[in-house]
RNA sequence: GGAGGAAUGGCAGAGUGGUCGAAUGCGGCGGUCUUGAAAACCGUUGUACCUUAUGGUACCGGGGGUUCGAAUCCCUCUUCCUCCGCCA
């Protein structure tokens, strides 16, 4: 959420800067800007009144303590017209409060300077890229084929089970995905983050915390008795620990990190996309989160990036590092980079890591502050996070850049954690 | 699931209808003293909003109600504790 003091004061480059996110604030923008200056006049009404009313009581107490009851009967009949110009106030306020906020959650973040504008995908720069593509025979199937064939992952199970994009993983496909887990989060903790194991269900306030409600309320499985989400991503819970927290400067940064499974419904997607391990209903992912201070939230991104390239190095995938245009970043992030391996076989980018930096825009939904030093102030911190990494779609790019005649074979550095380097 | 008790400022803990945003202690911050530190002493120490010269309003787990006036009374929800039952 934007704060209201931005749009207030500088209504014109939000509305500049939307348009970067093909998103046009004017109207949104002037019925804040009215609604804004409504709320206040009530307020101030709301204020004086309930003060009047306030010295009135205060008086009825003192005349009944000296005896005085006449007078102080007198000053009580008084008091109706005032009740209930109170009510009306306060009852218009909250009716203007909230169609304050209705329209506050309507406005994307602004995106930084940086982000080129563009509709989609094709519009997104590329960065960075590295690793080697492999090169493959003829017989190279695509990974859900290879999952079949070595008995790792049955999708038809998974199915039977639940429904589809529920995998059910075995053996040695089990337990890469325990490996993996293990090698992403202690990877994490030697950069520095802590580790959590959070609740896989989150409330309302929570959802709306991180930006998940209301919008994209679809995207998730809702618990419908108990009012409770699924989380889409370790994310949510993990920037909810500080929802209306208000952080000394020197606990910043906070760095965390998670792995959970994650739960999105996906809505709308089909067809080739779906195949396999591509898009899935359930997945497991490793998750980075930092409570920033924001004259080093930039800083600590590109930090974040680095960290992310390297476990991709050292699972010696290709890979590539792209900056999410205007049209393709999300209604949350300021700045996005997108990490993207290649799957050979499929011959396909799969997107692994989304690195994003969310400034204030979550802090403020989520009441989340820090102490300035200087001016004693609060102030809203910045938050940021990344995969690191989701594993579906390494799992694939690792089945089908990996196969040879004789089976599967592992990076170097997963075999400490799987205990073996074929799949055979 | 059943029965009882509780929820107050960073923490502990008073406060059962009027001047209570809230005693007191601890902690934090600033100062005096000291070569320095400790102790002692003095001061200060919640959040948000409105208005800004001041000043005002709201908030004592959440929501609603009674009253001229609610931390205090009533209703309701949530959470925690104790006991019983069930259970991985």
């Amino acid at each position: 959420m934007l704060t209201l003091p931005l749009i207030r004061e500088h209504s014109d480059t939000v509305i500049k800067r939307l348009k970067i996110k093909n998103f046009d604030a004017t109207e949104i923008v002037q019925k804040v800007l009215e609604t804004d200056k409504q709320r206040r006049e009530i307020q101030t009404e709301l204020d004086a009144r309930q003060a009047d009313l306030n010295a009135v009581s205060k008086q009825i107490g003192i005349l009944f303590k000296e005896g005085k009851n006449e007078e102080a009967q007198e000053a009580r009949e008084k008091t109706a017209l005032l009740k209930e110009r109170i009510k009306t106030l306060s009852s218009t306020l909250s009716e203007s409060e909230n169609v304050l906020n209705n329209l506050l959650v309507q406005l994307p973040n602004l995106p930084h300077e940086s982000v080129p504008p563009g509709k989609g995908e094709a519009d997104n720069k590329k960065i960075a890229e590295g690793g080697r593509f492999p090169r493959l025979s003829n017989e190279a199937v695509p990974h859900w084929d290879l999952a079949g064939k070595y008995d790792i992952i049955d999708f038809e199970l998974g199915n039977k089970i639940t429904g589809s994009g529920f995998p059910l993983y075995k053996g040695k496909g089990a337990k890469l995905q325990r490996a993996l887990i293990n090698f992403f989060l202690d990877e994490n903790q030697k950069a520095g983050y802590t580790e959590f194991l959070p609740p896989l269900m989150v409330n309302e306030d929570s959802g709306f915390g991180t930006g998940q409600l209301p919008d994209k309320e679809g995207q998730m499985y809702h618990v419908a008795l108990d009012n409770y989400y699924l989380i889409p991503t370790a994310e949510v819970p993990v920037t909810n620990i500080y929802r209306e927290v208000i952080l000394n400067a020197s606990d910043l940064p906070i760095k965390n990190t998670a792995y959970t499974p994650c739960f999105r419904r996906e809505a709308g997607s089909y067809g080739k996309d779906v195949r396999g391990l591509n898009r899935l209903h359930q997945f497991d992912k490793v998750e980075i989160v930092q409570i920033q201070h924001p004259e080093r939230s930039y800083q600590a991104l590109e930090e974040m990036v680095k960290h992310v390239e390297q476990l991709i190095q050292k699972l010696e995938l290709p890979y590539r590092i792209l900056q999410l245009c205007g049209g393709d970043i999300s209604f949350t992030s300021a700045l996005t980079y997108d990490f993207e391996v290649y799957a050979a076989a499929q011959q396909k980018w799969l997107e692994v890591s989304s690195v994003s930096n969310f400034e204030s825009f979550q802090a403020n939904r989520l009441k989340l502050r820090y102490r300035d030093e200087e001016t004693k102030k609060t102030v809203l911190a910045h938050t940021l996070n990344g995969s690191s990494l989701a594993l579906p779609r390494i799992v694939a790019a690792l089945l089908e850049n990996n196969q040879q005649p004789d089976g599967i074979h592992l990076p170097e550095i997963l075999v400490p954690y799987t205990g073996f380097d074929v799949i055979s």
